[in-house]
DNA sequence: TTGTTTGTACTGACCGGTCAGTCCAAAGTG
DNA sequence: CACTTTGGACTGACCGGTCAGTACAAACAA
């Protein structure tokens, strides 16, 4: 990835400092909940406990901060996908579908994070540099995806698959993108449990015909 | 659905005027691009060539804008959904794939005004009156698609379905969802084909498996 | 015919308020 | 000392919304 936060004429940011870590989470969030544009300094600093002074202090503005936080939900997505298909020991349709089960899952427990990727393209649309960032952000995520693939399925498998790895991992994709608007949509418990159910729907039934029948 | 713009308390709006129709029209891909907050009354009253004075002579507020944007967004969904899904004759799997590839066609053509969706979860999250139009909206759509399937498919094919229409017919939902996503995100034709690709690897692995073998 | 009234469409100027961003003095911290 | 943090005052831009007033055509009255 090479130093990505250098880039761009940014002035370096301390990673490791309390309060530049307290304003990424409370910002994600933030962002996460009402948007970009819904989303005022003042409420980011408020939620993380320190003073809007701070938060210029450490980020040169708001498009900065908006660029970070996004840097780290896919230094995140990167670090889980790669632990997940860590493993080479999986050799079945059965645990290709536990691994996006768990995707799943990690998907809803950081909902509230990654329901940024969706104001993405919003912010991108009328902000050159952000787009850039959108464009690496989604190729160094599919390169993951395929790699996590070739993980998961070994040679065997993947000789299987009816489709390319690339293209399944665009798919998969695809499909998570789905559920992450139906999750941004339903509210109460029932409607969340409805959206899961679908989810496993799309997942088995693609699972299914995406393997070819052992010759 | 009776007389929708009645309630609430909203002025009565007289659609057939032809700047209200080019406010509405501006607004729709004005809101769809920018999202809500980030779109301003002014850049509507600009785009729809028109005051910003004459956007609140015949809406109350943004949010009563909104809320006619959305209102017609579902009119024309519904009456899409119904055209497309009038005629019985069709009783394959094939049949049922192309009435897919229809509907993803009308979400292409009518992207830029339908994208309007991906904002509706955002501003209904601190707006009671939206987030109420917002349930009406997608369980109306939900009903529309369940009586589609139940016509596409007819008594024959829908008893060959591995889950009840109701699960297809969300399953669908989420899979239009996560298209609509990805082409917002991608940028040039390529990136466009591309999208086009992998949805319709969806939608044929999801055919595959969705009917049981004629017995 | 001429004048009056009424209703609708429409506008430019303006108001109160919010927001991102700046500046700075002061205080704490390693 | 250098770095971090606070709080407050301030600016310029923008935004949603209001308002007084214009333009105009149809209906009505003399």
């Amino acid at each position: 990835m090479g130093n990505p936060e250098h880039i761009d004429g940014l002035s370096t940011l301390n990673r490791d400092n309390r309060s530049v870590r307290k304003i990424l989470l409370a910002a994600a969030r933030a962002f996460g909940r009402s948007g970009y544009r819904g989303t005022s300094m003042q409420q980011i600093a408020d939620r993380a406990g320190v003073s809007k002074s701070l938060v210029h202090y450490h980020f040169d503005s708001k498009e900065h901060l908006f660029l970070e936080v996004q840097l780290e939900l896919l230094r995140e997505l990167l670090s889980y996908v790669r632990e997940l298909t860590r493993s080479g020991a999986r050799r079945s349709p059965a645990q290709f579908e536990q691994a996006i089960e768990e995707a799943r899952d990690f998907v809803v427990r950081d909902l509230e994070h990654i329901r940024v990727m969706l104001e993405f393209h919003n912010v991108a649309r009328d902000n050159a540099r952000i787009a850039g960032h959108v464009a690496t952000f989604q190729s160094e995520l599919m390169a993951m995806v395929v790699e996590g693939i070739h993980n998961v399925l070994g040679p065997s498998m993947l000789e299987r698959l009816v489709i390319p790895p690339e293209r399944v991992a665009r798919l998969l994709l695809q499909i998570l993108n789905g559920l992450i608007v139906d999750l941004a949509y339903a509210q109460g418990d029932e409607a969340v449990q409805r959206v899961h159910e679908t989810f496993s729907d799309v997942r088995a039934l693609i699972t299914q015909a995406l393997f070819n029948p052992l010759s």
